[in-house]
DNA sequence: CCAGAAGTGGTCACTGTGTCCACTTACATC
DNA sequence: GATGTAAGTGGACACAGTGACCACTTCTGG
């Protein structure tokens, strides 16, 4: 996180910076006036690494990421849970924070990269390329992203913001009506749940799905 | 439940018969050889119309249907909490007993009703019409349509697996390359949840998202 | 009418939650 | 280095919901 190259300064699209995840530091009720302070103690990073991995760890393994708990993530991690709860409110924002930092890199990509998933390409290959990586990264994380939708936040994925403006103006390229009543539509198949269902459930291989989402950007976008 | 008429012998599409959602009777472990007995007693059945009425009530009334408890619905149905365990598992197959009920009265449309929505127009004008009527329900029965997501049977719906048969077919007429793997997707913006962040967090109107629906509906059939 | 099956509701042990508070530890300052 | 102080920590507590159990009641077929 210590890249002085390349200031974020000019930017279209609101990218969600990962770390920034767990650390709005005091859960009080009220943000007083006083600002937090912008420095973290060394033992509480060391704690916070602690509990991401632990969290990590269980998300990965467990039959059902919707039932983690708490309780079970502070004892892994070797930490108090009033120490859990000094950071994040639930065991889906924990999954939110370490769904972040994978999801970072596709933002990158997408804002600088190479097309068909950087700029450069027409909107139905990048809208293609998009959902193929979206199923990739739900094929490689979809515990964790199953587990960032338990909590009360939904769509509040951090990144979803970014996706959604980022095919918002795909579709507005592709000549859409109204791209903004038609982009969550758009992103709709790629909730986790459908891709679990999907995937799961019906046994569909990871291929097959991303196929089929590459015929529905070629329909979206009108090829 | 006791319409002599039209026998539903020859039928393409799995209908969901509602009121069988909550008469799996006993809740054994293992379901022995012996059937369960056809006969609901009427003390029973009174019950649990009492149950459905006070479940229909909280579901309307709450900020969060995902939050309505077992032990709530029992008390505001003045029944003790073992007899509501007796035929719901959890508050979510409640509410999918409650909806089934709504929906039956759409699939009965889409199975013989007049065009569009039933058969004879076109798979464009048929999905466009599916779609506006999923939104009309959706419009009404929110709560319930959240409330019904939240139990482990996900995809549970009871209705759902009518409604992706009926889509797949339309979707194979519409010339899509694999209607199986596609239809998913085609569901997938029926979500109660990104309804209800189109429709509330966002504030588009009910009208606006139908007519996004729509041209989703055209794209994909092809016009 | 009545035997027995189906249905009922109060109770219990248990799990996870969220908050509180007394103690500990890191770090800025001297 | 010593030290004051605020951030950080973990155990404890009260509470809410769960799911199962069981003694009792009520319905219904014969």
């Amino acid at each position: 996180m210590s890249d002085g190259a390349s200031p974020r300064a000019a930017r279209e699209l609101p990218v969600f910076e990962p770390g920034s995840a767990g650390r709005s530091l005091p859960q009080v009720k009220q943000p007083p006036v006083k600002q937090p302070p912008v420095k973290e103690r060394a033992d509480a990073a060391r704690n916070r690494a602690r509990v991401l991995a632990a969290a990590e760890r269980i998300f990965a393994t467990r039959d059902d990421p919707r039932e983690v708990t708490m309780d079970e993530i502070a004892r892994a991690a070797g930490v108090g849970r009033a120490t859990l709860y000094r950071r994040f409110p639930d065991p889906a924002s924990i999954a939110v924070a370490l769904l972040d930092q994978h999801e970072f890199e596709l933002q990158e990509q997408i804002l600088r990269g190479p097309p068909p998933l950087g700029p450069g390409a027409s909107p139905g290959d990048r809208l293609a390329a998009f959902y193929a990586a979206m199923a990739e990264l739900l094929e490689r994380h979809l515990p964790l992203a199953l587990g960032a939708e338990t909590g009360k936040a939904r769509f509040a994925t951090g990144a979803y913001g970014f996706w959604r403006a980022h095919v918002r103006v795909l579709l507005a390229e592709a000549g859409a009506p109204d791209p903004e009543a038609a982009v969550d539509a758009a992103l709709a198949p790629l909730s986790p749940e459908v891709y679990e269902y999907t995937r799961h459930t019906l046994g569909h291989s990871k291929d097959r799905i991303t196929a089929s989402l590459t015929w529905l950007a070629r329909r979206l976008t009108g090829d």
